[in-house]
DNA sequence: TATAAATGATGACGTAACGTAAAGGTCAAC
DNA sequence: GTTGACCTTTACGTTACGTCATCATTTATA
């Protein structure tokens, strides 16, 4: 089948406008242009569309989608499952809403209480959607859908205790990584102690841990200039001296 | 308990840029500024931030979450009831889009073929959100939101053949109306006849038919400028005539 | 067959909801 | 007494389109 802009436009749900603008960023552009310059879908562009309203829907930046369609190891089933796993964690969230609203409910009818923390649960992710926004692209890359997809995840699933438990974590790492830079010694006892507790603090994010993996990490955090920034604000240099001190804890 | 613009930020999970916006466009102002101009939030803008961020997940623009707050007749009770079913309508649509993840799964799998149409399942969300965009403040404020949430539940349930139905109806309208206006006669057959389509139109939508509301609505054509240009845009005066027509159809 | 209406194209400007950077005030802590 | 963590306002940038305006072409109708 072949298709005008307009009529793919109504079979989508989507504007022409939508797709003249998708065509320009070269996120879909037509099979061909008629004579008269009209743009002509064909098949693939249909189900390439249906592949980008996926995830569309899931709030990714239309940018990203096209970094994930171009990648050369860009696999459409593999896509499809990761589609699949966002999806019911989209709706576990919204179940969490729905409890929120109803315990809502409850509460200003009874004499209920609710914290100030609970009146929240739900929309936190708002969180995984930034870190897909900012580190979407290379830490797909680096490590596949599905870790991403599982770690966000486990995010989603944290207590507020549990993610109040991962910043403090967090604040020591930072707090001893400034020290430790200062002396300058990978092998150190505080070098070595701060791996441990990097290693707790992954943990709260990712589902099996490996020291090939956790190397990795910290090889990223040296490579990409976003985490390295981090990194440098923290304590300049602390990338590569947390990497160091990673290779000899991993060992 | 009383928070800053930061704290409060941390706590619902969104940026103090975010907050300071808000105050800017008058959503949700401090409950006060300290001496030293700092911005300082209470129990209660606590609670109705927490209200805005329902809103905002449904995708309601923050203008028409601003109108909703601010119109007297605002019942939070009532509000939160509608929240209940937009969620449960948002699970719904997920779970179409998840049986449509599934079905492209088996269909790249195996040999099971699937329509154009099929794939763009679940997509159709779009539609009301549109719908919520361009009249949702005006409907709502004459209608109430259980007839608007209802009638958005029922454009989800519709299957591709309902909704074909009501476009048809919807043009066999237009056209009619187009002769009938030039004829100028309410009262005529051809007159009492639209009103009739009208009605199976509108039906495709409500949940349950009134006369009061079927000639409200003709009268909100007239009165509400978008409307009243899509009617004219039909035939000049045609709201006018199709009020008018109804006015005699309803006795 | 002429002409109106629908559909397409390409600019170009507008918009919502913030992000982000610049420039500067305030306050606890070392 | 100055450093660093927060706060302020001002202002320009961004994404994903919506919305004209203007012009070419195609299709339906008089």
């Amino acid at each position: 089948m072949e298709y005008t802009i307009n009529e793919l436009g109504k079979l989508a749900g989507v504007s022409s406008r939508t797709l003249r603008y998708y065509d320009e960023i070269n996120l879909l552009s037509p099979k061909r242009k008629s004579h008269n310059g009209y743009r002509i879908y064909g098949q693939k562009e249909v189900d390439l569309l249906q592949q980008i309203l996926f995830y569309r829907e899931m709030a990714m930046p239309l940018e990203s989608i096209k970094q994930m369609i171009e990648s050369e190891n860009y696999d459409e089933t593999e896509a499809l499952q990761s589609h699949l796993s966002k999806l019911r964690a989209k709706r576990e969230q919204i179940d969490v809403l729905i409890n929120n609203v109803e315990k809502t409910i409850a509460a200003s009818k009874g004499g209920v209480q609710m914290s100030d923390q609970e009146k929240f649960q739900g929309f936190k992710q708002n969180i995984v959607d930034e870190n897909e926004k900012k580190y979407g692209k290379e830490i797909r890359k680096n490590y596949g859908d599905e870790i991403v997809d599982a770690s966000h995840e486990k995010i989603m699933g944290m207590s507020p205790d549990q993610y109040e438990e991962a910043e403090r974590l967090s604040r020591q790492i930072n707090e001893h990584l400034k020290i430790a830079v200062e002396q300058d010694d990978p092998e150190s006892e505080l070098a070595q102690k701060i791996c441990a507790l990097h290693k707790e603090w992954i943990s709260c994010y990712w589902n099996q841990y490996s020291k090939e993996a956790h190397l990795g990490l910290t090889q990223l955090y040296v490579e990409d200039p976003r985490f390295k920034a981090y990194y440098d604000e923290v304590a300049e240099g602390s990338a590569e001296f947390l990497r160091d001190a990673m290779k000899i804890y991993c060992r």
